[in-house]
DNA sequence: CTTAGGATCGCCT
DNA sequence: GGCGATCCTAAGC
């Protein structure tokens, strides 16, 4: 049997493996986006997490099934993305913080009224207003219409993934769950020198 | 290049 | 009532 079909990566893996695993592959909603090129893994027992403080209204999702979009509004105006892991009941979740743009340019640039490619989905709240991603889309399956998740064309190099500590966060600013490409220019910020 | 402040509101205590 | 898994603009070095 086949849990998730439709995608390229076991959804049951913990967070941080998974969003090492994204990083290279292709999420279109609407055949409008582009590659990953940054992510975040959050989990239960992480401080930093919604899901930390157990079930509530707004992160049901994240102890949902695997295979799940979990959407957020951030600061009141931003919507921002999620990856539902682990199994259910779990409340583990990837967040979706960078793109490289590669389809439906054009309408992104419209969306986010911003020229610059580099900016279009360089950040959560952009990469939701530049795929068109809001509330609506919370709880619905990665691999069906609209959305689109597609393998690396080519295998990323574990020596490419840069991690560093997670953008924005208050709680558990040691913990390394961020993952990136390697100078890619697309990301929201650069990553730490070692 | 880095830092500061404002916008804006749903969510949880 | 307080606080964000953010973004934009402006100003300083």
């Amino acid at each position: 049997m086949d849990t998730f079909p439709n995608l390229p990566i076991d959804f049951r893996a913990p967070s941080s493996e998974v969003a090492r695993r994204l990083i290279g592959a292709t999420f279109l909603v609407n055949g409008i986006g582009g590659r990953i090129v940054e992510t975040e893994a959050y989990d239960r027992e992480d401080p930093a997490s919604h899901s930390f403080a157990g079930p509530t209204r707004r992160n049901a999702v994240m102890f949902g099934p695997p295979g799940r979009i979990y959407v957020y509004r951030s600061y009141g105006m931003h919507w921002c993305v999620n990856f539902v892991c682990r199994e259910e009941g779990h409340g583990a979740a990837v967040l979706i913080r960078a793109l490289e743009p590669t389809a439906g340019i054009d309408i992104m640039r419209e969306r986010r009224g911003q020229e610059n490619i580099r900016l279009l989905c360089a950040g959560p709240g952009r990469v939701c207003q530049a795929l068109g991603i809001t509330g609506e889309h919370n709880g619905m399956a990665i691999g069906a219409p609209p959305f689109e998740l597609l393998p690396p064309t080519a295998a990323v190099d574990v020596a490419k993934v840069a991690t560093g500590p997670r953008i924005g966060i208050s709680k558990a600013r040691d913990v390394p769950w961020r993952f990136g490409l390697t100078g890619s220019p697309f990301l929201s910020r650069p990553f730490p020198r070692p």
